[in-house]
DNA sequence: TTGGAATGTCAACAAGGCTGACATAACATG
DNA sequence: CATGTTATGTCAGCCTTGTTGACATTCCAA
């Protein structure tokens, strides 16, 4: 697959290859949001209420606004998923200490165990996808993606992966 | 990044590497979807419309059963997306030949020219990212997609890249 | 001839986006 | 202190895109 190189990265360019890789984001994202959706499917949450899930219990203590610059939505929209969340009690939504507007996000137990279901899931289509590849096209896939963020995203995301909140 | 890799594979698959991959995709696919969406909003389609437009190009000819196995939506879902394309004129359905039940899928010229912006815009997404990464991270990314995809959409993607219709 | 396949269409509904408008509480500053 | 701004919530309504179920038509194939 690595094939020649020398001088002939551009290859890699030709539409017919972007055309490829377009296509096989495509199909990919589908297998990666599978299981998850299965999980969740009969229950009465969506994929939205998954993206939550994942990101309060990511970084525990998270304040709304940084919950909707992640998720790229209007708090209308995160607001009738956080709601019932809250109402469901798997989010607990405690008043700020230093700034008492805020709402800072916590996952109680029952919000744990949940996310915890449809993040094993989600790991275990990862990892299989991971160990058919090998180490080398994961170090590689994960700069594509990098690449593929916008400066937004990637600094959203690189704080994440810091931890800092 | 390529590591000792003798036996040390399983560094790759720790759950807070998993995770990143996730969170990765994620963020990745927004950007990934963004200009094409940029380009559409103001007209009177959605991402569904690009999708459709984008196979039909892909495989000019195809019958909406083909089409429908791709996108993976039911008949009622494309049909409303496909309507409007019909209407619109940027999408032919011709009665098939051979079996007159089928109706085969060509883009007309105008189909074409929006199907050629929103690809120009997509690719350019792409390339850049690519571009940034380098080729040899490419054929990493494109290992762990195809990993990523089930059997049935591999089958999918593949005869589409072969040019089976 | 008859069953099944390929397609289209009507109706109703749900999830999850969006905008706009308005309300409240709390911080921050002149 | 008064005033403006920030953080959040909420009501109402709209759009896109997915879903099921039901039914009709046309045509291939046994």
């Amino acid at each position: 697959m690595s094939e020649v190189q020398t001088g002939e990265s551009l290859l890699f360019l030709t539409d017919e290859q972007l055309r490829q890789g377009i296509e096989a984001m495509f199909f990919a994202y589908r297998g990666f949001t599978a299981a998850p959706d299965q999980i969740l499917e009969g229950m009465a949450y969506g994929r939205a209420h998954h993206r939550a899930l994942h990101f309060i219990g990511r970084a525990q203590g998270m304040n709304v606004n940084r919950l909707l610059a992640i998720l790229g939505v209007t708090k209308q929209s995160l607001n009738r998923v956080l709601r019932t969340l809250i109402d469901d009690g798997l989010v607990e939504s405690r008043v700020g200490k230093a700034d008492k507007r805020e709402r800072h996000l916590y996952l109680t137990e029952q919000g744990a165990e949940l996310e915890g279901k449809l993040s094993d899931a989600q790991r275990a289509q990862m990892r299989a996808a991971y160990r058919k590849a090998g180490p080398e096209a994961v170090a590689g896939f994960r700069q594509v993606l990098e690449a593929m963020m916008d400066g937004e995203m990637r600094r959203l995301n690189i704080a994440l992966r810091d931890g800092n909140s």
